[in-house]
DNA sequence: ATAGTAAAGTGTAAATATAACACTTAAAGT
DNA sequence: ACTTTAAGTGTTATATTTACACTTTACTAT
């Protein structure tokens, strides 16, 4: 109906994991030219008949083995010979997925790979701009809302929860602190189960509670990054 | 180079303005098929040798007469449905601009007109959540960051900022608390010059600092909305 | 078995920030 | 002279943040 001229668009997703105290991202060697065999995000084509949510959702998908992952625009990237191959404009999402034995099999059976964030080699394109900006966004919601949910397994201590926000932010979160805060939001709920593994005492494991959906518009952690 | 199919992307803007005690922006009547003659924010296509952002950019100056057009991204949307006149993508931002006599008249001239946000008609396809949403990280960034730059006039007062703020947010901002909050993020300057015309002692105007850029990533105002 | 250890968990006190509201000041209009 | 209105300052109670110190628990090493 309408005279005009198509583009073609891309979804690359910043795949975010959470492993030995350290967040990392999944990266992968590029299959095809331009700039193939260099290190790249996950992506692929928007299709005419998807929306680019379904789009992101997809290859997330085909390459975790996962459905329902976690995922959050980021921004679009548009600038016209930020792609050397053609003229692309990408939609950015970030992804929040569990590194587990089992996904990491599907992951590595696609040649992709885990990197820590803060050693990060270089990315074809703009992806390194883009994860840049993924963390960013990681990290102001992280600063609005109780994240971890997706990241850690569905019990964890509070000891584990204050770890992923300290690998998050860079930063040394207080122990005594961290846990009144995030007590008073009322979103976890503690097990009467102990973990043993991490301390002589045994901690308590706590889980998000079903419905809990904290968010609302205001700062829960102050923080400069 | 690449082997895929292109798709239709338009740019469609938020235009906000201040004017009366009230926040307003600009709306159009569609001059093509299809929904015709209704009312629709402004949009243009992206061409294929410009950025999205240049292209918002472009359609922006051409509809105000004014460059350097403060502009932000909102979001996406790509739902396959949303334009029955095809699949089209649109990449929503939302823009400040004063409303001043002049461009008064050059936007009347595109017989686009300003609406209070608060009393809104109904809109073409998606465009009143796009509208919500970009009130939304409005708010939400006028949290984080003085705004008003771009909505007041070179000069102003507290007490003008204090209402643009109301006007923003729906609320009463405590006039004291406003004014010691505001000044104490040392980003106005105060001017010599009294404004009389809104009170009988006259209140100084002030201006943003030349530099002065806040916005850490820390929240300056609490507010619920 | 006892002492040392390391994180779990609780407590506290000073410093800041917030919120509500009272008050003083200035000048214009009657 | 008096009233009015917003400008601008001050005050107090409460809440939040920050930086620690302290107690608890149970495993580990001697």
């Amino acid at each position: 109906m309408y005279q005009h001229e198509g583009i073609l668009i891309t979804v690359d997703c910043i795949v975010f994991g959470y492993e030995d105290d350290l967040l990392k991202i999944l990266l992968f060697k590029r299959w095809i030219e331009p700039s193939k065999d260099q290190l790249s995000l996950l992506g692929g084509w928007v299709n005419k008949n998807e929306s680019v949510d379904d789009a992101s959702r997809r290859v997330l998908q085909t390459i975790t083995g996962l459905e329902n992952i976690y995922m959050e625009m980021v921004d679009v990237f548009s600038e016209v010979h930020r792609d050397p191959g053609g003229r692309v404009i990408s939609i950015a999402y970030y992804a929040l997925m569990p590194i587990t034995e089992e996904n990491k099999k599907v992951v590595e059976s696609h040649s992709a790979e885990w990197y820590p964030v803060h050693e990060m080699p270089e990315l074809i394109f703009d992806h390194n701009q883009m994860l840049e900006q993924a963390l960013s966004k990681l990290r102001s919601n992280a600063t609005t809302s109780l994240i971890g949910k997706q990241l850690l397994p569905k019990r964890f201590t509070l000891l584990q929860l204050r770890k992923l926000y300290n690998a998050i932010f860079q930063v040394e979160f207080d122990p005594g602190n961290f846990r009144k805060k995030v007590l008073s939001l009322k979103v976890l709920e503690q097990l009467d189960i102990k973990d043993t593994s991490e301390s002589k005492k045994g901690a308590y494991f706590y889980r998000f509670k079903e419905d809990g959906s904290n968010d609302n518009n205001n700062q829960i952690f102050k923080v400069d990054y």
